[in-house]
DNA sequence: AACATAGTGTTAAAAATTTAACACATGGGA
DNA sequence: TCCCATGTGTTAAATTTTTAACACTATGTT
């Protein structure tokens, strides 16, 4: 019952464009949304997903330009996480398993050290909080 | 432009919640369903998820079980490269990154030494194709 | 000043979604 | 056999979503 979870197939659609851009004016949501509809249209909605609360504007030179209200980190957290409930079984580390296959070719020998950086110090944090006996699951 | 953003909203819920539950009677998603309408209501909406090609159905004793057309694994990659092209600025390692973030302590060391041991095959995978030199993206 | 351009807000029609009413089928028990 | 519970399919009303028409404001240009 998220508050995601209740926007229409456009309103959707808008939000992702407005979070993908980080902000964006109506013409630019417009020019963004696959099978665009008029200008007016597109306003109209915008002006709803305001009042709805999911989004703000402020004033740019003539124009409005949106930006979502809820941040995009905190957006992306929600929606991962529905992703996970939803195909990998509630296990992030299923989803990491997907996402590295998928992106096969598209992760350098670089970025893979990053990565095993950040696991390593994941691990770290587990000896610290001592929470590593068997395959405990904190954070119902 | 694909086929799952086309759903409306109910069908949207109810898609994720089959793919959730691998397959459903008409009765489970109604039980799983927010704000559930009544039991004919999802029916309809069913049969309509049908015609489009979304499920299909089969008899299992006096009723319809149904499954999605489009495997969970597919549906589940299609998912997560959207959500890393909304929120990610289409890097998936940044995607991994908030993962592992946020299921903090909901890895296990088991869990970071399997993901260690990933990180190693597609390390190799890379030597082997040759694709390491610096940071190339291919699939454009 | 008169006009064109590029914005905005209000409102309502058109279309799609969502819901449920009604009718029919089958199996099990009184 | 007759009824009840639990299914299904068809259809249409109610509601929401989507769209665009129209009226307005401000800026820049001739």
């Amino acid at each position: 019952m998220t508050k995601a979870s209740k926007l229409s197939r456009r309103e959707r659609q808008m939000m992702d464009i407005i979070y993908r851009l980080e902000e964006a004016s109506a013409k630019e949501v417009q020019d963004n949304l696959e099978d665009p509809p008029s200008y007016s249209s597109v306003r109209t909605l915008l002006r709803k997903l305001v009042e709805k609360g999911h989004i703000s504007h402020r004033e740019s030179g003539l124009k409005y330009v949106y930006y979502p209200l809820v941040a995009r980190k905190a957006a992306s957290r929600t929606a991962l996480s529905n992703i996970v409930k939803t195909f990998f079984s509630d296990s992030p580390l299923l989803a990491v398993n997907s996402l590295l296959d998928m992106s096969n070719t598209d992760i350098s020998d670089e970025e893979l050290k990053q990565l095993e950086k950040l696991i390593k110090d994941k691990k770290k944090a587990n000896k610290l909080s001592g929470k590593n006996l068997t395959n405990k699951k904190r954070k119902g």
